[in-house]
DNA sequence: ATGTTATCGAACACCATGTTCGATAACAGT
DNA sequence: ACTGTTATCGAACATGGTGTTCGATAACAT
Protein backbone atom coordinates (compact mmCIF):
# COMPACT_ATOMS: atom_id res chain seq x y z
CA UNK A 1 0.00 0.00 0.00
CA UNK A 2 1.58 2.95 1.34
CA UNK A 3 4.21 3.61 -1.16
CA UNK A 4 6.09 6.17 1.64
CA UNK A 5 9.00 3.61 2.30
CA UNK A 6 11.76 4.63 3.53
CA UNK A 7 14.47 2.49 2.32
CA UNK A 8 17.30 2.81 5.02
CA UNK A 9 20.18 1.61 2.56
CA UNK A 10 19.67 5.20 0.33
CA UNK A 11 20.41 7.38 3.56
CA UNK A 12 23.65 5.27 4.75
CA UNK A 13 25.20 5.17 0.93
CA UNK A 14 24.20 8.81 0.57
CA UNK A 15 26.48 9.64 3.92
CA UNK A 16 28.99 7.27 3.52
CA UNK A 17 29.53 9.08 -0.19
CA UNK A 18 29.16 13.01 1.76
CA UNK A 19 32.17 11.79 4.08
CA UNK A 20 34.42 10.07 1.70
CA UNK A 21 33.93 13.36 -0.75
CA UNK A 22 34.84 15.40 2.80
CA UNK A 23 37.81 13.38 3.86
CA UNK A 24 39.46 13.45 0.53
CA UNK A 25 39.09 17.27 -0.23
CA UNK A 26 41.18 17.55 2.95
CA UNK A 27 43.67 15.02 1.87
CA UNK A 28 44.16 15.73 -1.51
CA UNK A 29 42.45 18.56 -2.86
CA UNK A 30 39.16 18.41 -5.19
CA UNK A 31 40.50 18.54 -8.54
CA UNK A 32 42.92 15.55 -8.25
CA UNK A 33 39.59 13.04 -6.55
CA UNK A 34 38.23 10.55 -9.12
CA UNK A 35 35.24 9.06 -8.62
CA UNK A 36 36.62 5.37 -8.36
CA UNK A 37 38.89 7.55 -4.79
CA UNK A 38 35.44 8.13 -4.06
CA UNK A 39 33.27 4.87 -4.09
CA UNK A 40 36.75 2.89 -2.88
CA UNK A 41 36.68 5.18 0.20
CA UNK A 42 33.33 4.94 0.98
CA UNK A 43 32.69 0.96 -0.05
CA UNK A 44 30.19 1.79 -2.69
CA UNK A 45 29.34 0.24 -6.19
CA UNK A 46 29.94 2.40 -8.97
CA UNK A 47 26.77 2.01 -10.23
CA UNK A 48 25.56 2.96 -7.35
CA UNK A 49 27.30 6.34 -7.42
CA UNK A 50 25.51 6.93 -10.47
CA UNK A 51 22.36 5.87 -9.16
CA UNK A 52 22.28 9.03 -6.65
CA UNK A 53 24.64 11.91 -8.23
CA UNK A 54 25.61 12.94 -12.11
CA UNK A 55 29.34 13.04 -11.46
CA UNK A 56 31.61 14.42 -8.68
CA UNK A 57 30.87 18.02 -8.95
CA UNK A 58 26.74 16.51 -8.27
CA UNK A 59 27.83 15.22 -4.87
CA UNK A 60 29.88 18.24 -3.57
CA UNK A 61 26.73 20.71 -4.76
CA UNK A 62 24.31 18.36 -2.59
CA UNK A 63 27.26 18.45 -0.18
CA UNK A 64 27.78 22.03 0.20
CA UNK A 65 23.90 22.50 0.42
CA UNK A 66 24.31 20.80 3.97
CA UNK A 67 27.04 22.92 4.53
CA UNK A 68 25.65 26.23 4.35
CA UNK A 69 22.86 25.29 6.49
CA UNK A 70 24.98 24.22 9.09
CA UNK A 71 27.10 27.50 8.54
CA UNK A 72 23.84 29.34 8.89
CA UNK A 73 23.02 27.37 12.04
CA UNK A 74 26.46 28.41 13.67
CA UNK A 75 25.89 31.61 12.98
CA UNK A 76 22.72 32.49 14.58
CA UNK A 77 23.50 30.48 17.33
CA UNK A 78 27.60 30.56 18.45
CA UNK A 79 27.74 32.46 21.64
CA UNK A 80 28.31 36.33 21.29
CA UNK A 81 28.55 37.85 24.10
CA UNK A 82 26.32 40.60 24.84
CA UNK A 83 28.97 43.48 24.63
CA UNK A 84 29.99 42.22 21.16
CA UNK A 85 26.25 42.25 21.00
CA UNK A 86 25.52 46.14 21.50
CA UNK A 87 28.40 48.12 20.18
CA UNK A 88 27.12 45.71 16.90
CA UNK A 89 23.73 47.42 16.29
CA UNK A 90 25.24 49.38 12.95
CA UNK A 91 27.31 46.59 11.62
CA UNK A 92 26.81 43.44 9.71
CA UNK A 93 27.12 40.21 12.10
CA UNK A 94 30.01 38.40 10.45
CA UNK A 95 32.09 37.79 14.23
CA UNK A 96 30.68 34.35 14.20
CA UNK A 97 31.38 33.88 10.79
CA UNK A 98 35.08 34.26 11.55
CA UNK A 99 35.33 32.21 14.41
CA UNK A 100 32.75 29.12 12.58
CA UNK A 101 35.27 28.91 9.99
CA UNK A 102 38.17 28.75 12.70
CA UNK A 103 36.21 25.82 14.08
CA UNK A 104 36.41 24.40 10.32
CA UNK A 105 39.64 25.07 9.17
CA UNK A 106 40.90 22.30 8.07
CA UNK A 107 37.74 21.58 5.70
CA UNK A 108 37.48 25.20 4.66
CA UNK A 109 41.02 25.59 3.75
CA UNK A 110 40.37 22.85 1.02
CA UNK A 111 37.73 24.08 -0.04
CA UNK A 112 38.54 28.05 -0.54
CA UNK A 113 42.22 27.98 0.45
CA UNK A 114 44.70 27.59 -2.26
CA UNK A 115 43.39 26.26 -5.38
CA UNK A 116 39.93 26.30 -4.36
CA UNK A 117 37.04 25.10 -5.53
CA UNK A 118 35.45 27.08 -8.31
CA UNK A 119 31.70 26.19 -7.38
CA UNK A 120 31.81 26.70 -3.85
CA UNK A 121 33.32 30.21 -4.00
CA UNK A 122 29.88 31.35 -6.38
CA UNK A 123 27.76 29.00 -4.13
CA UNK A 124 28.84 30.79 -0.33
CA UNK A 125 29.03 34.37 -2.11
CA UNK A 126 25.95 33.77 -3.40
CA UNK A 127 25.00 33.18 0.05
CA UNK A 128 26.51 35.45 1.84
CA UNK A 129 25.24 38.39 -0.56
CA UNK A 130 21.40 36.98 0.36
CA UNK A 131 22.30 37.65 4.03
CA UNK A 132 24.32 40.65 3.72
CA UNK A 133 21.39 42.15 1.63
CA UNK A 134 19.00 41.19 3.81
CA UNK A 135 21.00 43.31 6.52
CA UNK A 136 22.10 46.25 4.55
CA UNK A 137 18.01 46.86 3.90
CA UNK A 138 17.71 47.05 7.73
CA UNK A 139 19.98 49.83 8.03
CA UNK A 140 18.85 52.00 5.35
CA UNK A 141 17.07 55.06 6.92
CA UNK A 142 12.95 55.74 7.13
CA UNK A 143 12.18 57.12 3.10
CA UNK A 144 15.71 57.70 2.48
CA UNK A 145 17.26 56.27 -0.58
CA UNK A 146 20.68 55.26 -1.20
CA UNK A 147 22.86 56.51 -3.80
CA UNK A 148 23.40 52.51 -4.18
CA UNK A 149 21.06 49.80 -4.72
CA UNK A 150 21.74 47.53 -1.58
CA UNK A 151 21.82 44.71 -4.25
CA UNK A 152 25.35 46.29 -5.40
CA UNK A 153 26.32 46.83 -2.00
CA UNK A 154 26.28 43.56 -1.05
CA UNK A 155 28.16 42.18 -3.84
CA UNK A 156 30.55 43.97 -2.86
CA UNK A 157 30.57 43.12 0.67
CA UNK A 158 30.47 39.65 0.05
CA UNK A 159 33.61 39.58 -2.34
CA UNK A 160 35.27 41.18 0.05
CA UNK A 161 34.31 39.07 2.81
CA UNK A 162 34.87 35.90 0.87
CA UNK A 163 38.52 37.64 -0.29
CA UNK A 164 39.26 38.10 3.85
CA UNK A 165 38.25 34.81 4.53
CA UNK A 166 40.35 33.38 1.68
CA UNK A 167 43.76 34.97 2.65
CA UNK A 168 42.84 34.30 6.83
CA UNK A 169 43.01 30.70 5.05
CA UNK A 170 45.66 30.53 3.35
CA UNK A 171 48.23 32.76 5.56
CA UNK A 172 47.35 29.58 8.67
CA UNK A 173 45.21 32.02 10.42
CA UNK A 174 47.54 34.77 11.75
CA UNK A 175 44.75 36.53 13.82
CA UNK A 176 42.57 35.77 16.08
CA UNK A 177 38.95 35.77 15.07
CA UNK A 178 37.56 38.77 17.03
CA UNK A 179 40.57 41.18 15.03
CA UNK A 180 39.65 39.85 11.61
CA UNK A 181 36.32 40.86 12.41
CA UNK A 182 37.04 44.16 13.31
CA UNK A 183 39.54 44.78 10.67
CA UNK A 184 36.28 43.58 8.20
CA UNK A 185 34.25 46.10 10.32
CA UNK A 186 36.79 48.76 9.53
CA UNK A 187 37.30 48.48 5.72
CA UNK A 188 33.53 48.47 5.34
CA UNK A 189 31.31 50.02 7.14
CA UNK A 190 32.59 53.68 6.75
CA UNK A 191 31.46 53.59 3.32
CA UNK A 192 28.08 52.15 3.87
CA UNK A 193 27.33 54.45 6.45
CA UNK A 194 28.52 57.18 3.72
CA UNK A 195 26.45 55.79 0.90
CA UNK A 196 23.53 55.23 3.39
CA UNK A 197 23.80 58.48 4.79
CA UNK A 198 24.23 57.51 8.76
CA UNK A 199 26.30 58.39 11.03
CA UNK A 200 26.33 55.93 14.22
CA UNK A 201 28.30 57.98 16.68
CA UNK A 202 29.95 55.15 18.74
CA UNK B 1 78.06 29.47 -35.74
CA UNK B 2 75.17 31.79 -33.86
CA UNK B 3 72.70 30.34 -32.23
CA UNK B 4 70.78 33.35 -31.97
CA UNK B 5 68.42 32.21 -34.97
CA UNK B 6 64.75 32.43 -34.37
CA UNK B 7 62.79 30.52 -36.80
CA UNK B 8 59.70 32.72 -37.45
CA UNK B 9 57.61 29.35 -37.27
CA UNK B 10 57.92 29.32 -33.74
CA UNK B 11 55.77 32.44 -33.60
CA UNK B 12 53.63 32.30 -36.00
CA UNK B 13 52.82 29.14 -34.24
CA UNK B 14 52.51 30.98 -30.87
CA UNK B 15 49.86 33.73 -32.02
CA UNK B 16 47.62 30.68 -34.01
CA UNK B 17 47.25 29.08 -30.76
CA UNK B 18 46.67 31.75 -28.83
CA UNK B 19 44.29 33.85 -31.11
CA UNK B 20 42.44 30.11 -31.74
CA UNK B 21 41.97 30.13 -27.47
CA UNK B 22 40.89 33.63 -27.35
CA UNK B 23 37.80 32.89 -30.14
CA UNK B 24 37.28 29.56 -28.62
CA UNK B 25 36.54 31.37 -25.56
CA UNK B 26 34.49 34.29 -26.16
CA UNK B 27 32.65 31.19 -27.91
CA UNK B 28 31.98 28.46 -26.23
CA UNK B 29 33.53 29.24 -22.72
CA UNK B 30 36.87 27.51 -21.63
CA UNK B 31 35.57 24.26 -19.51
CA UNK B 32 34.42 22.95 -22.71
CA UNK B 33 37.21 23.57 -24.91
CA UNK B 34 39.43 20.32 -25.77
CA UNK B 35 42.78 21.00 -27.20
CA UNK B 36 42.30 18.87 -30.35
CA UNK B 37 39.25 22.01 -30.60
CA UNK B 38 42.27 23.98 -30.46
CA UNK B 39 44.74 23.00 -32.75
CA UNK B 40 41.95 22.17 -35.37
CA UNK B 41 41.47 26.16 -35.43
CA UNK B 42 44.91 27.21 -35.17
CA UNK B 43 45.28 24.48 -37.88
CA UNK B 44 48.61 22.95 -35.80
CA UNK B 45 49.36 19.88 -35.31
CA UNK B 46 49.12 17.60 -32.15
CA UNK B 47 52.43 17.37 -31.41
CA UNK B 48 53.58 20.73 -32.55
CA UNK B 49 50.64 21.95 -29.54
CA UNK B 50 52.68 19.94 -27.02
CA UNK B 51 55.83 20.71 -28.23
CA UNK B 52 54.74 23.95 -26.92
CA UNK B 53 52.95 24.10 -23.71
CA UNK B 54 52.04 21.22 -21.39
CA UNK B 55 48.34 21.81 -21.71
CA UNK B 56 45.19 23.89 -22.28
CA UNK B 57 45.94 25.67 -18.85
CA UNK B 58 49.56 26.46 -20.06
CA UNK B 59 48.82 28.39 -23.03
CA UNK B 60 45.78 29.94 -20.94
CA UNK B 61 48.40 30.90 -18.44
CA UNK B 62 50.96 32.37 -21.18
CA UNK B 63 48.12 34.45 -22.71
CA UNK B 64 47.07 36.14 -19.33
CA UNK B 65 50.36 37.36 -19.43
CA UNK B 66 49.86 39.40 -22.67
CA UNK B 67 46.67 40.89 -21.31
CA UNK B 68 47.35 41.73 -18.22
CA UNK B 69 50.35 43.82 -19.83
CA UNK B 70 47.90 45.17 -22.47
CA UNK B 71 45.98 46.24 -19.37
CA UNK B 72 48.42 47.46 -17.47
CA UNK B 73 49.83 49.94 -20.66
CA UNK B 74 45.64 50.70 -21.11
CA UNK B 75 45.24 51.83 -17.84
CA UNK B 76 47.79 54.13 -17.13
CA UNK B 77 47.98 55.46 -20.78
CA UNK B 78 44.03 55.45 -21.69
CA UNK B 79 42.85 59.10 -21.36
CA UNK B 80 42.00 60.53 -18.05
CA UNK B 81 40.67 64.46 -17.96
CA UNK B 82 42.45 66.77 -15.68
CA UNK B 83 39.19 67.73 -14.04
CA UNK B 84 38.96 63.49 -13.04
CA UNK B 85 43.00 63.31 -12.01
CA UNK B 86 42.52 66.25 -9.82
CA UNK B 87 39.57 64.74 -7.88
CA UNK B 88 41.13 61.92 -7.41
CA UNK B 89 44.17 62.41 -5.84
CA UNK B 90 43.35 60.56 -2.30
CA UNK B 91 41.47 57.93 -3.74
CA UNK B 92 42.48 54.62 -6.15
CA UNK B 93 43.14 54.88 -9.91
CA UNK B 94 40.59 52.65 -11.06
CA UNK B 95 38.42 54.41 -13.47
CA UNK B 96 40.69 53.49 -16.33
CA UNK B 97 40.33 50.33 -15.43
CA UNK B 98 36.11 50.51 -15.79
CA UNK B 99 36.93 51.78 -19.19
CA UNK B 100 39.36 49.57 -20.07
CA UNK B 101 36.91 46.11 -18.94
CA UNK B 102 34.12 48.27 -21.22
CA UNK B 103 35.67 47.90 -24.60
CA UNK B 104 36.99 44.50 -23.94
CA UNK B 105 32.83 43.34 -22.93
CA UNK B 106 32.85 40.35 -24.63
CA UNK B 107 36.57 38.55 -23.85
CA UNK B 108 36.34 39.45 -20.30
CA UNK B 109 32.85 38.43 -19.58
CA UNK B 110 33.94 35.14 -20.75
CA UNK B 111 36.65 34.73 -19.18
CA UNK B 112 35.17 35.96 -15.27
CA UNK B 113 31.08 36.70 -16.05
CA UNK B 114 29.45 33.45 -15.96
CA UNK B 115 31.08 30.18 -15.17
CA UNK B 116 34.38 32.39 -15.47
CA UNK B 117 37.73 31.03 -15.56
CA UNK B 118 39.48 30.25 -12.49
CA UNK B 119 43.12 30.80 -12.39
CA UNK B 120 42.05 34.25 -14.51
CA UNK B 121 40.71 35.20 -11.22
CA UNK B 122 43.82 34.49 -9.03
CA UNK B 123 46.32 35.56 -11.87
CA UNK B 124 44.15 39.65 -12.14
CA UNK B 125 43.72 39.11 -8.40
CA UNK B 126 47.14 38.66 -7.79
CA UNK B 127 48.04 41.88 -9.93
CA UNK B 128 45.16 44.56 -8.34
CA UNK B 129 46.89 43.11 -4.87
CA UNK B 130 50.10 44.53 -6.56
CA UNK B 131 49.16 47.98 -7.60
CA UNK B 132 46.80 48.40 -4.92
CA UNK B 133 49.14 47.88 -2.14
CA UNK B 134 51.51 50.24 -3.55
CA UNK B 135 48.31 52.93 -4.33
CA UNK B 136 47.53 52.48 -0.52
CA UNK B 137 51.42 52.99 1.03
CA UNK B 138 51.53 56.32 -0.84
CA UNK B 139 48.97 57.32 1.15
CA UNK B 140 50.12 56.27 4.57
CA UNK B 141 51.00 59.39 6.41
CA UNK B 142 53.92 60.21 7.32
CA UNK B 143 55.67 58.38 10.40
CA UNK B 144 51.99 56.84 10.58
CA UNK B 145 51.58 53.10 11.29
CA UNK B 146 47.82 52.13 9.84
CA UNK B 147 46.05 49.88 12.18
CA UNK B 148 45.22 47.68 8.98
CA UNK B 149 48.73 46.12 7.57
CA UNK B 150 48.39 47.54 4.03
CA UNK B 151 48.51 44.26 2.72
CA UNK B 152 45.65 42.98 3.69
CA UNK B 153 44.27 46.06 2.92
CA UNK B 154 45.00 45.53 -0.56
CA UNK B 155 43.89 41.95 -0.76
CA UNK B 156 40.19 43.18 0.71
CA UNK B 157 40.40 46.13 -2.17
CA UNK B 158 41.48 43.81 -4.92
CA UNK B 159 38.90 41.04 -4.24
CA UNK B 160 36.12 43.68 -3.86
CA UNK B 161 37.42 44.98 -6.96
CA UNK B 162 37.52 42.24 -9.15
CA UNK B 163 33.34 41.05 -7.60
CA UNK B 164 32.13 44.67 -8.70
CA UNK B 165 34.07 43.78 -12.20
CA UNK B 166 32.66 40.88 -11.96
CA UNK B 167 28.97 41.61 -11.46
CA UNK B 168 29.06 44.54 -13.88
CA UNK B 169 29.86 42.16 -16.18
CA UNK B 170 27.38 39.68 -15.64
CA UNK B 171 25.17 41.73 -16.00
CA UNK B 172 25.55 43.50 -19.25
CA UNK B 173 26.82 46.42 -17.31
CA UNK B 174 23.89 48.72 -16.86
CA UNK B 175 25.55 51.47 -15.70
CA UNK B 176 28.76 53.70 -17.03
CA UNK B 177 31.99 53.05 -16.13
CA UNK B 178 32.10 56.62 -14.10
CA UNK B 179 29.51 55.34 -12.29
CA UNK B 180 31.22 51.93 -11.50
CA UNK B 181 34.40 53.69 -10.76
CA UNK B 182 32.33 56.36 -8.41
CA UNK B 183 30.33 53.21 -6.58
CA UNK B 184 33.78 51.75 -6.32
CA UNK B 185 35.00 54.44 -4.53
CA UNK B 186 32.45 55.78 -2.36
CA UNK B 187 32.17 52.34 -0.68
CA UNK B 188 35.89 51.43 -0.21
CA UNK B 189 37.52 54.47 0.17
CA UNK B 190 35.58 55.99 3.81
CA UNK B 191 37.49 52.48 5.36
CA UNK B 192 40.37 53.31 3.60
CA UNK B 193 40.82 56.72 5.26
CA UNK B 194 39.31 55.66 8.72
CA UNK B 195 42.15 53.08 9.22
CA UNK B 196 44.95 55.47 7.74
CA UNK B 197 43.40 58.42 9.63
CA UNK B 198 43.74 61.07 7.04
CA UNK B 199 40.60 62.74 6.28
CA UNK B 200 40.37 64.33 2.60
CA UNK B 201 38.09 67.26 2.72
CA UNK B 202 37.03 67.37 -0.67
C1' DA C 1 7.12 -15.36 3.91
C1' DT C 2 6.90 -12.43 -0.16
C1' DG C 3 7.37 -9.20 -3.49
C1' DT C 4 10.10 -5.09 -4.06
C1' DT C 5 14.11 -2.42 -4.54
C1' DA C 6 18.81 -0.90 -3.68
C1' DT C 7 23.31 -2.39 -4.19
C1' DC C 8 27.20 -4.68 -6.19
C1' DG C 9 30.84 -5.23 -9.63
C1' DA C 10 32.46 -6.76 -13.82
C1' DA C 11 32.40 -5.62 -18.49
C1' DC C 12 31.93 -2.34 -21.87
C1' DA C 13 32.11 1.72 -25.22
C1' DC C 14 33.66 6.28 -25.29
C1' DC C 15 36.56 10.18 -25.33
C1' DA C 16 40.32 13.32 -24.21
C1' DT C 17 45.07 13.19 -22.96
C1' DG C 18 49.86 13.22 -23.79
C1' DT C 19 53.72 10.73 -26.31
C1' DT C 20 56.36 8.76 -30.12
C1' DC C 21 58.45 8.80 -34.56
C1' DG C 22 59.45 9.04 -39.36
C1' DA C 23 58.54 12.07 -43.21
C1' DT C 24 58.20 16.74 -44.89
C1' DA C 25 59.00 21.48 -45.43
C1' DA C 26 60.51 25.88 -43.75
C1' DC C 27 64.31 28.06 -41.99
C1' DA C 28 69.19 30.76 -41.47
C1' DG C 29 73.71 31.15 -42.97
C1' DT C 30 77.10 30.99 -46.47
C1' DA D 1 71.65 28.02 -54.88
C1' DC D 2 73.35 24.81 -51.53
C1' DT D 3 73.52 22.74 -46.92
C1' DG D 4 72.81 21.43 -42.49
C1' DT D 5 69.45 22.39 -38.98
C1' DT D 6 65.06 22.52 -36.88
C1' DA D 7 60.08 23.13 -36.54
C1' DT D 8 56.06 21.11 -38.05
C1' DC D 9 52.91 17.52 -39.34
C1' DG D 10 49.87 13.62 -38.40
C1' DA D 11 49.04 9.00 -37.75
C1' DA D 12 49.38 5.63 -34.31
C1' DC D 13 49.54 4.38 -29.72
C1' DA D 14 49.12 3.64 -24.59
C1' DT D 15 46.81 5.52 -20.69
C1' DG D 16 43.22 6.68 -17.67
C1' DG D 17 38.87 8.51 -16.24
C1' DT D 18 33.87 8.58 -17.50
C1' DG D 19 29.34 7.02 -17.52
C1' DT D 20 26.30 2.90 -18.74
C1' DT D 21 24.51 -1.78 -18.74
C1' DC D 22 22.94 -5.93 -16.65
C1' DG D 23 22.42 -10.09 -14.10
C1' DA D 24 23.14 -11.67 -9.45
C1' DT D 25 22.72 -10.77 -4.58
C1' DA D 26 21.22 -9.01 -0.37
C1' DA D 27 18.61 -5.77 2.32
C1' DC D 28 14.31 -3.86 2.81
C1' DA D 29 9.04 -3.04 4.32
C1' DT D 30 4.87 -5.19 5.07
Amino acid sequence: MSHNRVDRRVQRTRQLLHNALLALIAEQGYETITVQNIIDRANVGRSTFYAHYQDKEDLLVSELDDLIYSLSWDVETLPVTDGEKESHRYTLSTLALFRHTQEHFSLYKAMVGGQGIDVVFKTTHTHFCRSIQAQIEQLVPDGGTPSVPPAIMAQYLAGALLTLLTWWLDNHMPYPPEQMDATFQALAMPGVWAVLGIQPDK
